[in-house]
RNA sequence: GGGCGGAUGGCGGAACUGGCAGACGCGCUGGACUCAAAAUCCAGUGAUGGCAACAUCGUGAGGGUUCGACCCCCUCUCCGCCCACCA
């Protein structure tokens, strides 16, 4: 180790060394620690130094972990099913089996060059036979535990990439993946009851030790809404009654407002019609129902109505959302709705404002206290009736001149209620408003007086003592759409017998291996590429021997992903997904590091699986990610995403080829908080490189003279007390994921050293191994060139001594009024009546005093004294 | 519209629990070394005034609490991210 520093020559070394040597297998260890990284997806375009961020954190905290002497389990896999590689497959004929083996290749390289601790023998691929046969294996107990199943129901279709997609799959009403608006179609599709689990998704948020934004999103994204479903009445004018809709409210106080009742066009009301649909149009669940219910709704103006949900029906989700988009609709001429609470017969709109897929997909619309239903019921000259009145309440008169601003209703009209009510619709009216809020209710019969809070209650008792209405909970959250007509997935493990219908594939037969085919092309015809392979999807029913065909639909991207931190831990076990000893000894996962934009679909559906595990047993934990932290994202030096397009990304070869992978390591920790979001400047590299320079000239520095701690007989040194508490400070920032401060106070202390004439032996091994998580490589070279015949890896991580946090003396600052005017040195035990003292007999306070008392001094220990005048 | 997070030198960012604002790094300026340059080393680097000691101002804007505020409270502006016709 004589010479220049030459990271390219030590690097690689060190790297096959550990590998050779199992260095950070030390799995026999009593403490455990597993970290985990969200494992990526090997896109043909390789890594650029975004990429790697998140894996040196783990990588510096596993090694870390390890000095401090636990058995660390650090793995990396690949995510490798999906549509790129499917799409590639597409333009170059190539299997994408191929494309993909190649991409995890290049992956795999790159990231061998930055050193990192990964147990490649542990290595996992969602595309492995082996690997899927588990992912199939939970499909399969979810389908016997009634949690998967068929649905016809209409699903949100991308015509780009003509595959079913997810709630979760969208970002502003378009297809996230390409940006095409997409449209809902009725098909048949394997949908996930991830529902029945949304109340424990949402609870055990609670217990987990992850960012407050990511729970905070989750929490809105399940959505729990409480509320209330209350029965209308349906009056046809030519049949008499009908059975009646539901609607459902999370404001029941405000029913006696209620004029008027929408549903979505979607809702089952409307499919009643004989006449509607076209036969070729229907899927065949509706022929069933519409076979089955003969009820003639009564509708007079059914064309209108129909054409209305048609046009609904073309436009696209993007455009029937879109913001500020004018409400339209169309009235369910020839029946009215009645108002349970007060007989009331109000109209029947079709408005595809509201949203077929929630509640009930029908509601109440009260215009007065609803922003939506106000917009609308305006746009058609309905009527709005105020039925909250708001007890506090701030309003600037709407009348010209007056500035008075009225903090109750009661200031201007402290008595008559009628004309309250007057001026409230009068003035929010006047301003295009609703009342939103809550209040005490007025114009409510026997409810009149009463506060929302109570009204809610008391109402719906009423409503539940006469079956018109009950007290639900509602969520945003929506089932699972499990299903997507594309080639490169998991086979779902069904057949479809003639005789039997669905039957799910016997566990011994798994893997269903996902065949070759002729053509990746998606059919768009709701199949998937599977369906014309006649000797694949025919087969023999697995229950009555009868011919029956195999599902042809595949799994969607997630489906991998949501178990495979399992799988690391017991990656090759036949008998079972994991091992229980293996299982319980490893998890939960302690720290699991990735980006914020995984908030709501791989760490929903992740948990979502892991609970159900939980639940047959297979697992011995609740949640799977005890602790999780985000990365934030690396710009390229424009500010903008690193991406072929904008021709900004930058490769991590050339960065290690130029500058070294312990100084890239370093620069990505260094360059700002973790979990931020900032830009690349390949001149920060240069300042680790610096540093690192500085450490290797160091070891000339180095002296075996024993540091002044180690010979007992003096006063700590300021360097002793620097180098403990960088040890404190380097132990905590790493836990706290606070990257940059450690590496700061790591630079701190090498300038120290470098002003000092000799570094004592011991401070410069307890600094190597301050150092060594987060550049690895040159930590261990100059280790070995101390003589060490072992890793530094397995030595161990240095524990800060109290004793020397403090120094024997401090600096005092003297202030004047909170104004800095001087300071000085005192022995650290000094009382506060000698910091007064000294403080009062400066020179540079006296002329602020000007010979008189001081009002107050106000003396901090072993920090200021401020002296106020 | 809702939720979350921000705003500190030329730049990225530090600052414990309310106690010397600007650590550390980049950049820049001057000097040393060199025939010269690079690299390296040394010194300086928030603004204004001053030869200087030093003084005044200074953490998006305005107000407040406090002996003392980047930090706590109120009002406002701007920016980023996520979600969004969810009744």
């Amino acid at each position: 180790m004589e010479g220049r520093y030459n990271p390219g020559q030590i690097e690689k070394k060190w790297q096959d060394t550990w590998e050779k040597q199992g260095v950070f297998r030390q799995y026999g260890r009593e403490k455990k620690f597993y970290t985990l990284d969200m494992f990526p997806y090997p896109s043909g375009a390789g890594l650029h130094v975004g990429h790697p961020k998140g894996y040196i954190a783990t990588d510096v905290l596993a090694r870390t972990k390890q000095l401090q002497g636990y058995a660390v389990l650090h793995p990396m896999g690949w995510d490798a099913f999906g549509l790129p590689a499917e799409q590639y497959a597409i333009k170059t004929k190539t299997h994408p089996r191929e494309a993909t083996k190649k991409n995890v290749a290049t992956f795999k390289n790159q990231l061998g060059r930055l050193g990192f601790t990964y147990d490649w023998d542990r290595e996992i691929n969602t595309t492995d036979p082996e690997y899927y046969k588990w992912t199939q294996w939970i499909f399969l107990q979810m389908f016997w535990k009634g949690l998967a199943y068929e649905s016809y129901e209409p699903i949100i279709w991308c015509p780009s990439c003509q595959t079913g997609l997810a709630n979760e799959d969208l970002e502003n009403g378009a297809c996230e993946r390409c940006g095409t608006a997409v449209e809902k179609k009725p098909m048949r599709q394997w949908v996930l009851r991830i529902t029945d689990y949304a109340d424990r998704l949402l609870s055990g948020l609670d217990a987990l030790d992850w960012p407050e934004s990511i729970k905070e999103s989750q929490r809105n994204w399940i959505g729990r809404s409480e509320g209330a479903t209350v029965r209308f009445r349906i009056k046809n004018e030519e049949s008499g009654m009908e059975e009646g809709i539901e609607v459902f409210t999370t404001r029941v106080d405000t029913l006696f407002g209620c004029t008027y009742v929408v549903v979505a066009p979607e809702h089952p009301l409307l499919k009643n019609q004989e006449s509607g649909i076209k036969n070729e149009e229907r899927t065949e669940f509706e022929n069933q129902e519409s076979g089955s219910r003969k009820q003639e709704s009564g509708i007079k103006n059914w064309e209108e109505v129909r054409a209305y949900i048609e046009e609904t029906k073309k436009k696209t989700e993007m455009e029937r959302t879109a913001e500020g988009r004018e409400k339209t609709g169309v009235r369910l001429e020839g029946i009215t709705a009645i108002n349970p609470i007060n007989g009331e017969e109000v109209p029947v709109f079709v408005a595809d404002y509201v949203l077929g897929d929630y509640g009930t997909g029908a509601v109440m619309a009260v215009p007065a206290h609803d922003e939506r239903d106000f917009a609308f019921a305006r746009q058609y000259g309905l009527p709005i009736k105020y039925v909250i009145h708001p007890t506090s309440f701030s309003y600037k008169k709407f009348e010209a001149g007056s500035q008075a601003i009225f903090q109750t209703i009661e200031d201007i009209f402290p008595e008559k209620d009628s004309e309250t009510e007057g001026w409230l619709s009068e003035t929010l009216m006047a301003e295009g408003k609703p009342y939103t809020s809550e209040g005490k209710l007025i114009n409510s019969n026997a409810f009149t007086g009463i506060h929302s809070t109570d009204a809610r209650e008391k109402i719906t008792e009423k409503l539940e003592t006469e079956g018109l209405g009950k007290k639900v909970v509602k969520y945003k959250l929506r089932e699972w759409v499990f299903s997507r007509q594309r080639y490169w997935g998991e086979p779902i493990p069904v057949v479809r017998c003639e005789q039997c219908g669905v039957v799910p594939v016997p566990e011994s037969e798994l893997p269903v291996l996902l065949p070759d085919v002729e053509s990746y092309e998606p059919t768009g015809t709701g199949e998937s590429p599977l369906a014309a392979i006649d000797e694949w999807v025919n087969v023999v029913c697995p229950v009555c021997g009868g011919p029956a065909k195999r599902e042809t639909n595949t799994m969607p991207q997630w489906a991998g992903s949501s178990w495979y931190y399992l799988r690391y831990i017991d990656p090759k076990n036949t008998e079972a997904l994991v091992g229980k000893e293996q299982e319980k000894k490893w998890m939960p996962v302690g720290a699991y590091v990735g980006g914020a934009e995984h908030a709501t679909r791989h760490l929903i559906y992740a948990r979502f699986w892991h609970k159900f595990l939980f639940d047959i047993g297979a697992v011995s934990t609740d949640e799977p990610f005890r602790k999780l932290v985000n990365v934030g994202l690396i710009l390229a030096s424009d500010g903008r995403k690193m991406s072929k397009r904008w021709g900004n990304v930058v490769n991590p070869d050339d960065v290690v080829g130029e500058f070294g992978a312990d100084a890239m390591r370093l620069y990505e920790m260094f360059m700002g908080p973790f979990s931020q979001m900032i830009s690349w400047n390949t001149d920060g590299v240069v300042g680790t490189r610096r540093f690192l320079e500085k450490v290797w000239k160091l070891r000339e520095k180095q002296s075996a003279v024993s540091s002044e701690q180690s010979t007992g007989s003096e006063k700590p040194r300021g360097i002793d007390s620097l180098l403990h508490k960088t040890i404190a400070k380097v132990t905590e920032d790493i836990n706290a994921f606070r990257f940059n401060t450690a590496v700061s106070s790591l630079m701190e202390l090498v300038n120290t050293f470098g002003k000092e004439e000799v570094v004592a032996r011991a401070h410069y091994e307890t600094f190597l191994v301050l150092l060594s998580p987060f550049a690895p490589h040159i930590a261990e070279e100059l280790w070995e060139g101390l003589g060490n015949t072992e890793s530094i890896f397995l030595s161990s991580w240095p524990v800060a001594d109290p004793k020397l946090l403090v120094t024997d003396t401090v600096t005092i600052v003297v202030q004047v009024n909170g104004k800095v005017r001087d300071s000085f040195e005192i022995s650290a035990d000094a009382t506060e009546d000698d910091l007064k003292a000294k403080a009062l007999a400066s020179e540079k306070v006296k002329p602020y005093l000007d010979g008189k008392e001081p009002k107050r001094v106000i003396v901090v220990p072993g920090k200021l004294v401020n002296v106020v005048t």
